[in-house]
DNA sequence: CCTAGTATGCTTGTATTCAAGTGGCAAATG
DNA sequence: CATTTGCCACTTGAATACAAGCATACTAGG
């Protein structure tokens, strides 16, 4: 939950567990905080300022940061600061491309050995994500989402590309839940539901179609992007 | 180049600059000695060993170490020691899905919009290729290789694809300097040009196949590997 | 001889201190 | 009044010091 206090800037409340490894807890927090555009672009996230709000020293708190600028979600600045990094819009074009050329890949291979314990499962994390939108569990709702895209990766027996899928749908992540509106989450459950429908019939291309459909769906906030969040992204 | 010294193990010579990045430095060195098999799975790497050999404290060293096993070629076991990751079997086949499912997607795109100053260029590198061949210079002959593969991203106009690429290129590039053989080098030339020759005469799926052939090259690998080495990998 | 316990040296994790560069602001100078 | 100069607060980078856990070797006791 992002809050202003007295650091001036915008801060994370946390609690850690000091029994367990402490850079590691504090990159989730931030790391959770920066997709879920708690923390929005162009924060900065000053160390000091964590280190006081965590009440641990630089060390982990660097390693944390140093993390998440690989991941392309901080840029550091060295003698200047370290920030939030902007959208850039190609990076999203980039990663969807990446996204929906693996999964893609990976579900021609699915549809050949797809079984009814796969389907099973499926249907079950869907239905997982229809109770989590009539709690208004947005979190839990983006978790299960993960784990459905992550199953044809292991259906596919190809478990490591997840890896790649799921540092690719993190920065489109950012961008979806900034421009994203709540009402679309409905739209998801159909969709999963076609791509299943289709892979239950044994029909490869209509399962293609479906989940080309399903992430293509980003496109439109593209478009409906409002005006006053410019500033927010660059390209 | 590796060499045994006091430290009783395997080490890194290098002499840094110290007006740049001290850990970037590090990270780079180590990185390179990773992939080119000088520091072969199972080498420990010790932090104070490090920061003796290149004279500089323990921090930047940990800063190198933690983006290595980020990029999964170091584990690191807390309170144990550090060691340069095993090449894992089921990773190098992961990778190369993702390599190949990404290329063959860019290739599609390039097919389309394909020049003739993108056939001169893509020409110039292979004869570079084939020069770093002559000269006997394995790593500008993979220095180039990569440029080669990178030319896909630009041209399809997607550069930032080349990151992901590139990520699942190094896990590869470990495996196929380990078991592979300099006498195939050659190959590539005349692999790259088929592909090149195909995109010349508009012919998409030749082309499709020309990269697929190319890729799937590492295969033969797979069963040439001495059971010597072994014990380098896992699964 | 074998086993249990202990001591020691190694490892990484965290905390703290020092160093160097940047940007803004205010005062001095033309 | 405009410009420059020096100071100061702030940033990250690097170095050093401290803490805690694990593995091995050694020792004492059976």
């Amino acid at each position: 939950m992002a809050l202003t206090d007295g650091e001036g800037l915008v801060s994370v409340a946390f609690a850690l567990d000091r029994r367990q490894p402490v850079s590691e807890q504090v990159y989730e927090v931030l790391r959770q905080a920066i997709i879920r555009v708690q923390l929005p672009p162009g924060t900065p996230i000053s160390e000091n300022s964590l280190c006081r709000q965590f009440k641990v020293s630089r060390t982990p708190v660097r390693a944390a940061i140093l993390r998440l600028s690989e991941e392309g979600l901080v840029d550091v600045y060295p003698q200047q600061g370290s920030f939030v990094s902007a959208i850039k819009l190609s990076d999203v074009r980039d990663s969807h491309f990446v996204r929906r050329s693996l999964e893609l890949a990976l579900l021609r291979e699915v549809a050949g050995r797809w079984t009814p314990a796969m389907s099973r499962e499926m249907r079950d994390v869907i239905a997982t994500q229809a109770d989590d939108i009539r709690r208004g569990d947005v979190d839990a709702f983006h978790r299960d989402d993960e784990r459905f895209h992550q199953l044809l990766a292991v259906y596919a027996e190809r478990a490591g590309v997840w890896g790649t899928i799921l540092a690719a749908k993190t920065r489109l992540t950012r961008f979806i839940r900034f421009s994203g509106n709540a009402k679309r989450l409905p739209v998801v459950i159909t969709e999963h539901e076609a791509i299943v429908d289709a892979l239950d019939r044994g029909d490869a291309d209509a399962a293609d179609d479906a989940l080309t459909l399903h992430l293509d769906r980003i496109f439109v906030l593209f478009e409906q992007r409002p005006e006053r969040d410019r500033a927010y992204f660059t390209n």
